[in-house]
DNA sequence: GTTGACCTTATACTTGCTGTAAGGTTTACA
DNA sequence: TGTAAACCTTACAGCAAGTATAAGGTCAAC
């Protein structure tokens, strides 16, 4: 399978795909007479997993010690368990901290007059210093 | 004022100070004779209004065009309006994407024994072509 | 036979900084 | 007065996680 029916099938794009191998993020395919990389099963299943974390929101690095585990027939679930539940919490405060943005900035928006004239809270807000 | 008081009045680190010079964010501060920078009150004002607007979220561009109609007398404040709201609705997006990953994940958590062996549902669907 | 759609590599760009190196200046203390 | 620490300066490299571009080779269709 080319590269680009790969892309396709796992719904990564062909650059990304090339991007994962050159940062050994998955293992290099072999290659066709004209140089053409040549993907095999286990090599397309590597990049399925690979985008399902991607949008599961592991980094990259995260998701090189994921395929790890997934590779070890030895893992223990309570490894797993504890990366995705570590996860779950950076987005826990992520979601909070997005939340407090939001409503400050509600806040301000409120006190906007919306019109043609230039004054405006939201200037002045994020002009003053304290607080 | 020199740099390092500047950022602990404003809260940026000195390097963020002059990365946000060097990208021409901010103005250049004159020299003193041995070329440190000197910086006057309205320099600083620039950048704790930065400051303010980057903990708010936007982006080096957005915050390029909130310090022009911050100096601009003419602006109307349904432009600052509309930056504002569309920043809280990226947000939103934000949050809605960051929540359905977590339940995601969550739905994950609870099928893993979380123990000693091998077998794991997280790593089963990671692996999972469908869906 | 030539056009267009692929494939290859290498390099630079993106965002928003942060780290490091190599050097000059100032300040504090003995 | 000496010197060591703590500043300041520049320039360059690196991080995440790709994306864009250039310059070229290959393949399939008409």
């Amino acid at each position: 399978m080319k590269i680009s029916d790969v892309a396709k099938r796992t719904g990564l794009d062909a650059k990304t795909i090339r991007y994962y191998e050159s940062i050994d993020l998955v293992d290099s395919p072999p290659r066709r007479d004209n140089g053409y990389r040549e993907y095999s099963e286990q090599g397309i299943q590597q990049l399925v997993f690979l985008r399902k974390a991607r949008k599961f929101g592991f980094s990259i690095n995260e998701c090189r010690a994921l395929l790890a585990l997934w590779a070890n027939p030895n893992r223990r679930s309570t490894e797993v368990h504890g990366l995705v539940a570590e996860k779950v919490s950076d987005i826990d405060a992520h979601i909070l901290e997005l939340k407090s943005m939001k409503k400050m900035l509600s806040e301000l928006l409120v006190q906007c007059p919306d019109d043609d004239n230039p004054s405006c809270s939201i200037i002045s807000k994020l002009a003053a210093e304290q607080e």
